[in-house]
DNA sequence: CCCCAAGATGTGTACGTTACCGCATTTGCG
DNA sequence: CGCAAATGCGGTAACGTACACATCTTGGGG
């Protein structure tokens, strides 16, 4: 096995052609065209012979001469919160959508970005309309607000390319996804400061009470994941909707009625607030936001989880891109790795 | 900003042409064609025309129209120590390779995969110039044995595409990277234990003897990580090429003799066969091999960090096919993210 | 002054696929 | 049986680029 050569299709020196094709099963082009569309005009008698060689010798066709005779150019529809939202998480990922956008843009492939209050319902159908006018070939869309947004895409048609992104969604309309794991998440966080504190402390756990699947899956892995490694869970009872700095007293006071807490675990991005609260408390976050990079740098928080951003803004233009310009197979789904964030691993990751 | 549209080219409803730019300067579209490859036989008048009309309507050649024309397909070879050689590192970067060659094969790109002995630099010459034997139109090289591989690869014509991966080697010839920094990876293994164990506590290195910048590199970051985190550094001194069951022996001597040791760091994959030698000894180690996987699942390591083997091989093929195939420019670097490992994160990351 | 080389430019064809047109043949129906 | 509609099939013009070749222009040597 020294030596190999690889090329993932059938070998023939000179690739089968649709010419070469049509030769063989002694038709002309126009016919072995209209089977490989399924356009019918044919007879069954040369549908078999042409679909018997098609399977027989591998035929793929060219994609240069397919895209260049097409000729039409695509555009796709990305369709997620504001970038400032959320501390600065979604501009991350705009960040990889855009440089995905300019990379497909030689295939003629145009991106139309368009972006939502996550908190205002009426705000993300409009931007969802304003997408869908014509021109538009495919939608990459973060469905947060899924209560507005599952029956709009479930009134698409039903092969109109889809990809979600960051947050899965149920709905009858196949789809791809690009996302993390919260759930694994939520332990690999309970790993981390196992390792960070003597064996059996307690460890905390701030819980927030928005209606967000994610933070809820991350509080359900660490409680879970701290329990099989024997340390007991502290949890902050939920505020609804507290501004942040009332917030960051609750928070504070919370560690002082638990001075026995040894490390505290903030599944979002609002760890960078909680930093430096109590002497030697160890503290977990998520996300690579501006402040908490900013924090993690100083010293200020010890690690975070990020489920790198900007990749999966990328990811799902492309798995859209190379559906529609190389007719790849779309309901695909790609899990992000989670990725332990220290001082000296930051650079690489931003 | 909340509905942008991405193009990432000039805006241009009709994608400016050869012919449209022909017609523009009021020449054929021959010499328009000579102009953009430079293939001289154009007035001086003609060439600053064309030239400018170019840099002003930003023209971009049709990606599909250029490939399916030029109608030729491209060889790129492969050039990499053998898989099963050092704990089977090699076999996660041959898997990524060959994925990437699947996805490049409808675009006509042949990979050629050729292994050599790492210990051997008469094989590496031999596997070298077997891969060139035409067609070869590009090569992706883990220059491992760089005083073998620098000559032969300085020897290629000026304009032959090179990318390295895994360990970059300076020689005169341009060539793009895909790799890890070494000395940052060193740096986190101290982060880790340092977050890991009590403040103060000494850690122990395990030096190698073999002739490896990446080695020495991450050696070199740790004591410097350790040293700035206020923790000692107690290092095994190197053995010649030891045997792996005397070298097992060794350093349980080593951590007999220094039981203040409160963690340990073996910067290679050699690390699973270290594990369980300190009782409540922190160990941290390299690379995601399959015992190391084993050993982290089954709690006998720590934690592993790991230079994402598959997507570097499959990186070091993407940016030679897109520089073939599109003539996206070559000479880049790709610097990998470095990896915690933990159980939890793990499944992402195979 | 003519001729030829070299320079400058235009023309034509090929790449493989797509989509449409038109001709022949068959089928359906009153 | 006749005529329209449907079916089966071949032919061909694009798509934009690359490149070989034909054609036309110029200048210098004989």
């Amino acid at each position: 096995m020294a030596r190999g050569r690889i090329t993932g299709r059938n070998e023939a020196l000179a690739p089968l052609t649709i010419k070469e094709l049509a030769r063989l099963a002694g038709v002309s082009i126009g016919t072995v065209d209209r089977v490989l569309h399924q356009r019918g005009r044919v007879s069954a008698e040369n549908t078999a012979k042409i679909e018997g060689l098609i399977a027989e010798r591998g035929y793929k066709a060219n994609v240069f001469a397919s895209r260049l005779s097409a000729g039409r150019a695509y555009t796709v529809g990305v369709l997620m919160p504001r970038s400032e939202q959320d501390f600065g998480y979604w501009s991350a990922i705009e960040k990889g959508i855009r440089r995905m956008a300019t990379e497909l843009a030689p295939f003629q492939l145009t991106v139309h970005y368009q972006g939502f209050d996550r908190y205002d319902g009426a705000d993300c159908a409009r931007a969802f309309a304003e997408l869908l006018r014509p021109p538009c070939d495919a939608l990459a869309l973060a469905p947060i607000l899924n209560r507005v947004l599952g029956p709009l895409v479930d009134a698409l048609p039903p092969d109109f390319p889809v990809v979600f992104f960051d947050t899965d969604m149920k709905c009858e309309h196949p789809h791809g996804f690009v996302g993390q794991d919260p759930f694994l998440g939520g332990q690999l966080a309970a790993r981390l400061l196992a390792l960070a504190v003597p064996a059996g402390l307690p460890l905390g756990l701030v819980r927030f009470e928005e209606d967000d699947q994610h933070l809820f899956q991350r509080a359900l892995g660490f409680e879970s994941r701290c329990s099989a490694l024997g340390h007991p869970v502290i949890a902050l009872p939920q505020t609804f909707a507290a501004p942040v700095e009332e917030r960051r007293l609750e928070v504070a006071r919370f560690l002082l009625t638990h001075p026995q807490l040894a490390g505290l675990f903030v599944p979002n991005a609002n760890v960078g607030e909680y930093a430096r609260l109590g002497p030697g408390l160890r503290l977990v976050g998520y996300d690579l936001t501006d402040p908490n990079v900013q924090a993690l740098r100083e010293g200020r928080i010890d690690m975070l989880i990020s489920q790198r951003p900007e990749t999966m803004g990328a990811e799902a233009l492309r798995l859209l891109g190379r559906h529609l310009l190389f007719h790849e197979a779309l309901p695909a789904s790609i899990t992000l790795p989670l990725d332990v964030v220290l001082p000296e691993n930051l650079e690489g990751l931003l």
